[in-house]
DNA sequence: AATGATGCCAACCGCCAATCA
DNA sequence: ATGATTGGCGGTTGGCATCAT
């Protein structure tokens, strides 16, 4: 970027790309890269603005683009992106391999849309048209709603990520658990535990990076209060005993896979050391808390008429990451056998 | 067969954040 | 600090194909 020394007016052609166009653009980038599109149509002969060789690249000539019918899959991956995303076309392109964001875009405005909206769902917020009011179905499918403003605070905290970190590894986890965090919930009485786990947050270190104003609970884009008495936080412990949020979330699979792993359940046993009476504190850093929140698992035990912390800290942050990274590498293949 | 409606999708447009001189 | 420029994004358009009348 910068400023380039700008130049000649140039002609410069519109509208549907010719084949030779097409070769031009492609022989040139394979030699050269395209570094700055701005120069590029110059160098590579062709009569186009710099962004039209951008886009013509990007949607249509690259190698790795899949082009063709979408399966159910991703049609499914992509109406549950865009209730999570909204219209944020290349965030949702980013979980979709080889589609583009034009690409999903278009399939979602010619057909998803028309689809769901036949469907009697409002394709813009995903919920039922004609059930206003306050139906438990509804006051869930608000739940998932806020839940999934929540999602989309974390999913770009992913993408973030993605683009600054190279270890895979941090990245394979994170990705894991957005596997747990966006299955379906079937209707069900437990608060959403992403909620909890922010609401435990808030208590315990106050409003960081996501939250708009101190002593709020506020998504980036939520004005959503909650009464403080009305939300009864898991432990670790008693998540890791009895399963109930992971399976209020789908992830049932994902429990049994980790206690059908005896090394697991060791590692569990002993590095959580579960009591009873669940009074059990987790040691707490800010992305690893999110990522506990994702899957249900609220870090530290909660007791809601004080919005205290209540347990001592019962390892170091590293150990907690150390554990968590462990924990999910052991178990097999989460991207493949869960079902998203 | 002719015409209009609809579907589809590549490409363009305008805006914005990041970057650089 | 400022203005120019780029790259990226989402919204929209234009044109071709298909369908319905």
């Amino acid at each position: 970027m910068g400023k380039p020394n700008d130049n000649a007016k140039v002609e410069l052609k519109k509208g549907p790309w010719t084949r030779e166009e097409d070769q031009k653009l492609l022989a040139y980038i394979e030699e050269h890269g395209h570094g700055s599109w701005r120069s590029l149509p110059a160098k590579a002969g062709l009569q186009r603005c710099g962004k039209s060789c951008r886009l013509r690249w990007t949607n249509y000539l690259r190698p790795d683009i899949k082009r063709g019918k979408f399966s159910p899959h991703e049609e499914k991956t992509i109406i549950r992106l865009h209730a999570l995303l909204g219209n944020r076309w290349s965030a949702i392109a980013a979980h979709l391999p080889k589609r583009t964001d034009n690409e999903i875009k278009n399939y979602w405005n010619t057909r998803l849309k028309k689809r769901l909206t036949r469907m009697g769902i409002d394709p813009a917020t995903h919920k039922p048209k004609n059930n206003p009011g306050g139906s438990a179905q509804s006051r869930h499918a608000a739940d998932l709603s806020h839940m999934a403003q929540w999602e989309t605070a974390r999913l770009e905290a992913e993408a973030r990520l993605a683009r600054e970190s190279k270890d895979s590894k941090l990245l394979f986890n994170l990705r894991f658990l957005n596997k747990v965090a966006v299955a379906p919930a079937p209707p069900q009485p437990v608060a959403p535990p992403c909620l909890d786990v922010l609401k435990v947050w808030q208590a315990t270190v106050g409003p960081k990076r996501f939250f708009s104003s101190p002593g709020s609970l506020e998504s980036p884009t939520s004005t959503l209060n909650f009464s403080s008495n009305s939300v009864t936080v898991p432990t670790v412990g008693s998540v890791m005993a009895n399963n109930v949020i992971m399976n209020s979330y789908g992830a049932s699979d994902v429990m049994e896979k980790i206690n059908s792993c005896e090394e697991v359940k060791g590692k569990m046993e002993n590095s959580l050391q579960l009591h009873d009476d669940n009074n059990l504190a987790y040691p707490v850093d800010h992305d690893y808390d999110m990522m506990m929140g994702s899957m249900g698992l609220a870090a530290v035990n909660h007791h809601s008429e004080g919005d205290n912390m209540v347990g001592g800290v019962v390892g170091e942050f590293e150990d907690a990451k150390n554990y968590w990274n462990e924990l999910l590498n052991l178990v097999s293949s989460p991207m493949e056998s869960l079902e998203f």
